[in-house]
DNA sequence: AGGATTATCTTGACATCGTCAGGATTGCGC
DNA sequence: GCGCAATCCTGACGATGTCAAGATAATCCT
C-alpha cells in the first residue's frame, strides 16, 4: 500500500475504479451509478476513468466482466462441495448461482441486463461463454458424455429455471421465500429443482 | 383527433406521454430513456410531465403498470385459447408470458427492474399483484382448489422457469433458441414446461 | 546518462439531463 | 361573468458524460 498524498501516477487505477464501481452500483443501483462519482472515490479526475475504460459502458463492461468470473467460481465453488455425482454437482452449481445473485445484486443484474451493450467487450463475452459453458458441462455429464449441439431442453430449462428464480427472488417478488433462512430458502430450490433434474 | 396547432391545453397529455415513454423506452432502452426526450416528442415543454407524474420514476412507474395490465391480458388471452383443462390453461399462460416478453421487451424488463422503486405507487402494486394472482390462480386450478398459503414450490417453479426462460431470451442468451421460428420456440417451451406441470 | 516518446492523469468546456420556482393560459364551478 | 383550480410554459440550477488540450510521470532508446 503505498500511501503517498496524491500521486499524479495512481498506480493500479484501474483495479481501484473497478472496486468502487461496485460500491457505487450496490449502493445505488445501476440508475443511480456515476462516473463522477466513482472517479469521486477514488480521488481522482472526472476524466481518468476514459484512459482505461474509453466510455462508462466501457466500465460497466468490465465490471460485468468480472461478475462473469466471479459467478462461475461461486457455481464451481458449490459443484466442488457436492462432491462427484453429477446430479448433485448440477444442483451445486444452481446453489452456487444462486449464492452469487443474492450476494451482489446489483451487479447480477447489471450482467445479465444490457446497459452496456454496444461496448462490443470482448472481455465480457468470454467470461459470458465460459459461465454458461459450466452449466453446459454439468448437464452433458450427467446424461452421459454428450454436449449435443442443438438446443437442449434440459439445459435450457435448468438454467431458466435456477435464473428466474434468482432474479424473482432479488427482485422481491417471492415474499414468502424472501423470509426463509439461508438454508430453509436452499432446500426450497433443491426441492424445485430436483424435480427436473431426472 | 384535435389537430389545432398547439392548443395550451394538450386534452389527454398523460395517456400521450405514456404512448411516447413507452415508444422511446423500446427504441433508447431504460438506460438511454429521457424525460425531455419524451416531452419533445409529444412537443411539450420540458416540464409538463411533472405535472402528471410527479417525478421521472413516476411516469416509469405508471408505464410499468400499464404494463403490468397488458402483461395479465396476454396471459389471460393465451390460457382462454387452450379451453378447460387447467394443465393446458396454465402452460398457455406460461406462453402468454413469453409473448408479452417477446413482444415488449424494454417494457418487461422496466417491470421486473428496479429503476422506479421508491415511487410507492398503488396502481403499479396492484397491476403486479393481479398478474402474480393470475398464475397463482392457475396453479390452484391444477391441483384442485387449494390456494395454500405457504410458499408453494409448483407456482414458484413454474413461475420461476417461464420467467427465467424470458428474461434469457430477450437478453440474447440462448442462440440456438432465437433462431427458432415462433411456433418452434412455443415448443420448444412447452416441452420444458410439461416435465414440470405434473 | 539523458532526451524523447509514450502512458497516465488533470483542467476546462459543452450539451444534456432532472428538478424546482414562478408565471402564463385555460377550463369550470358558481 | 368572475374567481379558482388545473394545466402547461419559461428560466434557472446543479449534476452528468464526453471531448480537446495541457500537465506530469514512466519508460525506452541510443
Amino acid at each position: 500500500m503505498d500511501e503517498r498524498k496524491t500521486p499524479y501516477h495512481h498506480g493500479d487505477l484501474r483495479s481501484a475504479l473497478l472496486e468502487a464501481a461496485e460500491e457505487v452500483l450496490a449502493e445505488t443501483g445501476v440508475s443511480g451509478f456515476s462516473l463522477r462519482q466513482v472517479a469521486r472515490r477514488v480521488g481522482v479526475s472526472h476524466a481518468a476513468p476514459a484512459h482505461h475504460f474509453g466510455d462508462a459502458k466501457g466500465l460497466l463492461a468490465a465490471l460485468a466482466a468480472e461478475g462473469f468470473r466471479r459467478f462461475l467460481a461461486a457455481m464451481e465453488a458449490r459443484a466442488a462441495l457436492a462432491g462427484d455425482d453429477p446430479r448433485e454437482r448440477l444442483i451445486g452449481s444452481g446453489l452456487g448461482y444462486l449464492d452469487f445473485a443474492q450476494g451482489s445484486p446489483a451487479l447480477f443484474r447489471l450482467m445479465f441486463s444490457a446497459p452496456m451493450e454496444g461496448a462490443k467487450s470482448a472481455e465480457l463475452a468470454d467470461a459470458g461463454t465460459a459461465a454458461f459453458r459450466h452449466l453446459a458441462e454439468g448437464i452433458a455429464r450427467l446424461r452421459g458424455e454428450d454436449p449435443g449441439p442443438a438446443a437442449d431442453p434440459l439445459l435450457y430449462g435448468v438454467w431458466s429455471l435456477v435464473h428466474g428464480f434468482a432474479e424473482l427472488l432479488i427482485s422481491g417478488r417471492m415474499p414468502p421465500v424472501q423470509a426463509m433462512s439461508a438454508t430453509e430458502r436452499e432446500g426450497f430450490l433443491r426441492g424445485i429443482l430436483r424435480d427436473v433434474v431426472t
